[in-house]
DNA sequence: AAATTACTATATCAGTTCGATATACTATGC
DNA sequence: GCATAGTATATCGAACTGATATAGTAATTT
């Protein structure tokens, strides 16, 4: 999926800014599974705006730099959701130098390897408050009523996901962080 | 983490050729949490074998192309493991094109979100088949004592965490991909 | 009260990396 | 007998990231 294709889908929730498309995929709904750049952004949507599948209104603010909101064009939505019927999608990637580090444990500090692991840990559970905010605090008297959960399906099937993903990795995290250390350590009194 | 140090990792392990790394990453060890592609991989070799990081021996085979075969230097052991002390792990990061396209799924015909979702499921239990192969062939008679399990505690470790990654995400899509695919059918029909 | 940090906002660019392609030969399946 | 897949190195354009520049506000710390 290439940027300007993420680009339309951002727009596809609304009038947005470069700005506030990149947000959507720093903080906001695309960040559990897509990942781009103002560097990418902005020259994407130059390129769409030549193209006629955005328009883009200078909104001058008080003493602040103009922003650009682009808007989605008839076109720019039809070639959107036509390159969604057609595009094969790529393959899943995910990466992670903590894990990469991790499959070294046997030659690093087990000091090393246990702040690795909380450190996946910690980065799985602010993810996990992104996702599902509600959840994690319970006692939130009154607005029971709150719109916290967006009547869209696909964004409650998906965050879902992330949600089950996220707490299947602090599931095992913290059944097995334990014996690994132990394990770890044995392995070097053997050694040495 | 850079293509360089990725090369270093990969050759920890052992001694391999450029084409061999590159089989870590796509099928191998490394193959869950970490991406590189030939284009890189060659030039990195090349630079690490100038900096005195790897060296390298030349190995004609019979009617194939000679096959160059890195090996790490004392140096780059050291150097690598020094990386691993002083980096910082950056963000962990997800794409899926798969879940991009769901995230519009109220715009998509059904069927096509039905597709999507059954090759997410598909990727996912031949990613759990590269992971642990054994668990999904339980009657493997006689070799029992194979060694199937790497001894090493940090690839089971990290092994591990992608298999219960990967199972629980086929059980999201088990326990939800009906409803969700239910819920689109009835919004499809108020709306029209 | 001053200074520092964080945020909003656009834009550019060097360096890195991917994906495709070229080359060349083998092995296997149909 | 032919096509496809595999082994193996290498290069290159296109895409993308991450850093930086610019410029102002808001909030927090000292």
């Amino acid at each position: 999926m290439d940027i300007r294709s993420l680009c339309l889908g951002a727009l596809m929730a609304g009038d947005a800014s470069g700005y506030e498309i990149r947000k959507m995929f720093e903080d906001g709904v695309f960040s559990y599974f897509q990942m781009a750049s103002l560097g990418s952004i902005y020259p994407a949507l130059t390129k769409l705006s030549q193209d006629g599948m955005v328009t883009f209104t200078e909104q001058e603010q008080e003493n602040r730099p103009d922003k650009k909101v682009y808007r989605l064009t008839p076109e720019g939505r039809r070639t959107f959701l036509r390159t969604l019927f057609q595009t094969r999608p790529g393959e899943d990637r995910y990466r992670s130098d903590i894990l990469f580090m991790l499959s070294f444990a046997d030659e690093l500090p087990v000091e090393l390897c246990e702040a690795l692991i909380d450190e996946y840990a910690v980065r799985h559970e602010s993810m996990l408050d992104r996702i599902s905010p509600a959840k994690n605090q319970p006692s939130l008297p009154e607005n029971s009523s709150e719109k916290n959960t967006p009547d869209d399906p696909a964004c409650a099937f998906v965050s879902g996901l992330g949600d089950a993903v996220c707490r299947a990795t602090l599931d095992f995290i913290d059944k097995n962080k334990d014996s690994f250390l132990r394990e770890l350590r044995e392995r070097r009194l053997r050694r040495n």
